[in-house]
RNA sequence: UGGGGCGUCGCCAAGCGGUAAGGCAGCGGAUUUUGAUUCCGCCAUGCGGAGGUUCGAUCCCUCCCGCCCCAG
């Protein structure tokens, strides 16, 4: 059995690799050439405004594009660039401008991968005759006893399973994470041994299609006139300040409030001053509710559209730990899957600033059991 | 214009003769395939104004300006 799992030599298995022009995919497509397979690169044009060309760390316009078919020619594979531009808008940033005017903190990211990357994408390589799609997530395919599992990296610094739980079990028996094992600074330094132009890119953060990290503006270009201004209003109902859009505010956020001193902070004169944080975003009456840290205090989760991992649906109740946040450790919980696709997850110890949008991540131990849609917390 | 009180960074607020705490806000950075959280750093040669006393004043005195309260 090959490295990615097939019974046959390298040579004879064709994989598909994501390349997205950043270190992590083109370490990948150079690992998967340098072990023999018959791999084809493949690049998706997503977006493309003129704040792309040349921008760093961006991933899928312009100069990306550029790096990855450099990297193609270095490794001497392949390379295809598709344009998934109207798929992309459709499917990730439409979806994204209208989960932030509904109030909630959207992950394009995700939406990424679940309709565009790991569907589209992975139809596309079966088209190729690929038996595999490669990308370089930092995540673990374990072959388990029921079936492919998903699990965290090796290094946790990196992980990044928190942005694949919608990956489906069949998505993820097409797919490979060949750095999931590696530490990053393994990758960096393959980079360079395999003299990638791309070594001394630095890793992405932002997302992609958002210029400047300005994504208000973005929000503002694709739906018009949509963004209104409202009232900043304290849990104890008085109004505090204005806002120019719910759209810049995210549950447990603190930055940016403009709120200071006694006067607005709702504390009787001389008392302590302490921070005010988003506590609620309503949408509908274009209100940012606002309180003090306490006020964030959160310890049932409703989800929705969860996606299920396990091999076996779980008993009500069952224990795990569960990411709420992307950069936040997992917490201890229980879980209650309903019939209706949705779940509740009861935490073990308060969480604070929990926003409706981002994603809640089951786990067990290093494995993704499963995961959806924060929808509101009480 | 009788009496009393107060005016220190955008907002609060210590200091009350020895050379301007702290919090909030803001700014910068680290972290982050989410502009959250968190963390680190910065942020009043000046304390309503003008004089005076003193080796030295935000702190004492005088006058002025501006608020507030109680009286008429």
């Amino acid at each position: 059995m090959n490295s990615l799992g097939f019974d046959k030599a390298p040579a004879d298995t064709r994989v598909v690799v994501a390349m997205s022009g950043g270190v992590d995919s083109s370490v990948t497509a150079a690992l998967l050439k340098e072990e023999g397979y018959d791999v084809v690169g493949v690049t998706l044009q997503l977006y493309d405004h003129g704040m792309a060309v040349g921008r760093k760390g961006a991933c899928c316009a312009g100069q990306d594009i550029y790096d990855a078919s450099r990297v193609a020619e270095t490794i001497g594979i392949p390379h295809y660039v598709l344009d998934y531009e109207s798929r992309f808008s459709d499917a990730v940033m439409q979806d994204f401008a209208d989960s932030y005017l509904r109030g909630e903190t959207p992950i394009p990211c995700v939406r990424c991968n679940q309709r565009v990357k790991f569907r589209d994408l992975l139809d596309q390589a079966r088209d190729l005759g690929a038996e595999a799609l490669a990308t370089g997530h930092y995540v673990r395919r374990v072959q388990g006893a029921d079936g492919a599992e998903l699990h965290r990296a090796a290094d946790p610094s990196k992980d990044q399973s928190y942005f694949l739980f919608a990956t489906t079990q069949a998505q993820l028996d097409f797919l490979r994470f060949p750095l999931g094992g590696m530490p990053k600074t393994e990758t960096r330094a393959l980079a360079d041994r395999y003299n990638l132009p791309v070594a001394d890119k630095p890793d992405s953060q932002d997302i992609c299609f958002v210029p400047n990290g300005s994504y208000a503006a973005v929000v503002n270009r694709l739906r018009p006139g949509a963004v209104t201004p409202g009232d900043i209003v304290h849990v104890d109902g008085r109004v505090l300040g204005r806002h120019e859009g719910v759209i810049n505010y995210t549950v447990g956020q603190r930055k940016g409030l403009g709120l200071g001193g006694n006067a607005t902070l709702a504390v009787e004169p001389g008392g302590d001053t302490d921070p005010l944080y988003v506590v609620r975003v309503d949408a509908a009456s274009a209100q940012v509710v606002v309180g003090p840290r306490a006020a964030l205090a959160r310890t049932r989760v409703t989800v929705r559209e969860v996606n299920w991992l396990g091999a076996a649906a779980p008993a009500d109740g069952v224990p795990v730990t569960v990411k709420l946040r992307s950069a936040q450790p997992a917490l201890a919980a229980r879980l209650f899957l309903d019939a209706q696709g949705g779940a509740t997850v009861e935490l073990d110890q308060p969480q604070f600033g929990v926003a409706p949008g981002q994603a809640a991540v089951f786990y067990r131990d290093d494995r993704v059991l499963g995961g959806g849609w924060i929808m509101g917390a009480a």
